[in-house]
DNA sequence: ACAAAAGTGTTTAAGTTACACCCATGT
DNA sequence: ACATGGGTGTAACTTAAACACTTTTGT
């Protein structure tokens, strides 16, 4: 009522917002899904786990930054980095979500394969892979790290709404081959499915629905086998060009929430 | 790289950005769907259509500007305003999408029933109707406003993202019922999926499957039969509770994209 | 020999599609 | 009478779910 539409854009009045991209990256690890947080290391919350981000800068767009900060926090080549799966979430602007000023975030989800531990310069250091809600039928013997209990800032409620957002994606596409290397067996890509969506599927089902929908994944050709530790050696397959499924893999139950 | 975390969050250094909302607003209308556009009185892109928002104020968040907007555009009381569907869609960001300055637009698609001419206060008083894209299997007969070829700024992307997402959304969620009044035939439920899909769908098919999913609709009970024109009158229904469809609708073709 | 995982086959249920047909109303 | 849209029924087809069974490896 009363806004009103400034004439020539003063900078000083209409621009009291900060931006900043948020990333939720996830990747399946010995079962489970992890995601990458960083530990911060000053207030507010200094000491709590967050999810890896940054300022986007003046020149840049908010994917371009997100880009650019998970290259620096998973320590890859930008090359590398570049074909990752990446994709915007949503946008976070409650005025109480940073005490210090006015921050916009926009939060962007990033789907890998199991990568080395981060390494390498920039904020790299100190990021590190964290198991993270629902685990597949079969979680990993042994101790494990905890996954911790509160994240800083708003972050809970934005790595909520990423792993329901890839959980729901992975119904209707092709999304689960971006966590698979580029050759995998189809027993990797069915645990992607088991273990972002906390579910035991049917193996034979699944191998057909799988390979029954076109563009899915490709056969590797050459004398293509490969041992994933004990049993049948598995064909190698690729990500293939189709980015949907029809009709859709639905998962279990038919929750969706 | 070369970004560093500022230590006490400088605005002047750190705020180069100012934050808007732009709204696609649907109905259906006379078999056909419609956007609300405003027509722009200043440069950039005078005259030329263009989706209504405005700045997001200091003290609220992006979806409490979106709301008072479309509270604004539509002509209609905060509470009834207060019930429409309103659904965050997408940040656009590039930095060259506004030539004044650096805008970063969080962009809302809201969903509501065919409302009576735009009429009221504030920036109601340019807000229109306007068909776009496919639309239903019988068009309006007689001369219709033109949908208009290049709105301003980015907003035709933004358009097409929402009208994606709003097809895609009708498949699996109880969305279509948001274009509905509050009591409804199932024949005007219905002409929300053509007229949205560009398709024909088979009555009697659609109808199980909406009566067969749970809280998709419920029966008003009353002595309820009412006349849609010519035809037998039909039965009245009410959006249930339900909010997402299991198994999913899915439309002809099989084409998502 | 046994466990584990891949791969094939089969049976049964469930859902979807494409119709034919009757009902109630306006013109 | 006829056109129009609502509502019911049904058979053919397609898809999904459950489970038995064989193959190939490591231990």
């Amino acid at each position: 009522m009363q806004v009103q539409q400034p004439e020539g854009y003063d900078p000083r009045a209409f621009a009291p917002f900060a931006v900043t991209v948020d990333l939720a990256v996830f990747t399946v690890r010995d079962g489970r899904l992890h995601v990458l947080l960083v530990r911060r290391g000053q207030e507010p919350h200094a000491g709590r786990w967050a999810l890896p981000g940054g300022f986007v800068l003046p020149h840049e767009s908010a994917e371009q930054a997100a880009r650019r900060e998970l290259a620096e926090e998973t320590g890859l080549s930008d090359a590398t980095a570049a074909g990752l799966h990446l994709e915007q979430l949503a946008t976070y602007s409650d005025p109480d979500r940073d005490p210090r000023m006015r921050v916009v975030s926009v939060a962007y989800t990033a789907l890998v394969p199991d990568l080395p531990e981060p390494r390498g310069g920039g904020d790299a250091a100190h990021a590190q892979w964290l198991p993270h809600g629902a685990h597949g039928p079969s979680p990993a013997p042994g101790p494990v790290d905890r996954p911790p209990a509160a994240l800083a800032f708003d972050h809970d409620t934005i790595l909520a709404d990423a792993h329901r957002r890839v959980g729901a994606k992975l119904e209707y596409t092709c999304l689960a081959t971006a966590f698979c290397p580029p050759e995998f067996t189809l027993g990797e890509l069915r645990q992607v499915y088991e273990t972002v969506w906390g579910v035991t599927l049917d193996r034979p089902n699944f191998r057909r629905k799988v390979l029954a929908t076109p563009g899915f994944v490709r056969a590797v050709d050459g004398p293509p086998r490969l041992t994933g530790g004990r049993g049948k050696p598995a064909a190698l397959y690729r990500a293939g060009p189709a980015t949907v499924l029809h009709p859709p893999l639905l998962r279990p139950e038919g929750r969706t929430g």
